[in-house]
DNA sequence: AAGATAGGTGAGCAAGCACTCACTATGCAT
DNA sequence: ATGCATAGTGAGTGCTTGCTCACCTATCTT
């Protein structure tokens, strides 16, 4: 990976997530990441290829969270780490998030390939992590516990993203004495 | 309001959500309305303009549940009926939702614009209309349950629009139970 | 020195796009 | 009848876009 490539990367997935896919044009990419158009199309091949490099680094980061949710044994603290990757928002995973909620709904592919084709869905894991630490903790129901916490965070996160939640602080409190 | 122009913001509503505004051609919207192409730029000006029609719709439709959420004093059963509006899936309704996600990072305005210029925003009306309800039945913080049970909603919604849940009807009963 | 391979450029092209415009059709007042 | 406003058409236009291609440069192999 050279670093003009790193850069139509870095470039891309920021207007991705800001204008939208089909809004940016790959003139404006080249340009802002100081490089020439037909770079794009060597290293990429297409428009949709540059997505999908986007899209792989996506699950590369998505998995990394999950590593860390599997990893913590301890299943009050798996709950707790969940609720604070949610609220951490790291500037690359945000951007993640917002191409992929942007085109979400459309034909467009985004995510769920990995380079060994298709691969478990992030959020079924994620479901199953959180069922497994439900239950250890003797909630009720477990795998409807889990997906309630999962949905929870998810718009948490997209009110988050959309910029319409105020006294994030105060909710984070809220929901790590709510599963304590 | 004539039968073409309903027939073209009936169409654009439907491919807007499913393909994606800017992926739909205008010529796409015609031929399907059976319309031709410049009678969209007659009525709306502009596919921008087109736009704003439907997001003014979306507004009606978004104001009227407010209402219904309004209208209902009983404070338990404000909080239940929250929760069924959000699991009913009306078919509008769900369109208008996908639009307003896809379109909600990038710089296309869509919603909090009504015929009389800016208005209150509907999320911050639900919160409100939430937090009443909650202070009236005594909960501890009654403004962050509020803003956890509205983000939660919106996260099941988008879920289920994503078509990535499964178990609604567990999980609609699950919450009915937790506020009961 | 001579290929070979990969990184990089930018002018240029074909297609698709939003939008315009001259025109017709239809109803409705005066 | 005549004028006028609104509904509706579809060929045409200019711009933007994704993508190609011929060409250049640099590094490494043999």
């Amino acid at each position: 990976m050279t670093v003009k490539q790193a850069r139509i990367l870095e470039v891309a997935t920021a207007l991705f997530a800001t204008d939208g896919y089909d809004a940016t044009p790959t003139s404006k990419i080249a340009s802002e990441a100081g490089v020439s158009e037909g770079l794009i199309f060597r290293h990429f091949k297409n428009k949709q290829g540059l997505l999908d490099s986007i899209s792989a680094m996506a699950s590369v980061a998505a998995d990394s969270q999950l590593s860390a949710l599997e990893d913590e044994t301890d299943m009050a603290q798996r709950i707790q780490l969940a609720i604070d990757q949610a609220f951490a928002k790291t500037k690359g995973m945000s951007h993640y998030n917002a191409i992929r909620t942007q085109l979400g709904a459309t034909g467009t592919s985004f995510g769920d390939v990995s380079p060994g084709g298709l691969r478990e869905s992030p959020t079924a894991k994620l479901d199953k992590l959180l069922a497994e630490a439900f239950k250890a903790m003797n909630f009720e129901n477990p795998a409807t516990e889990a997906k309630f916490l999962r949905c929870s965070l998810a718009g948490i996160q997209s009110a988050i993203n959309a910029g319409d939640l105020s006294g994030t602080k105060k909710l984070k409190a809220f929901m790590q004495n709510m599963y304590a």
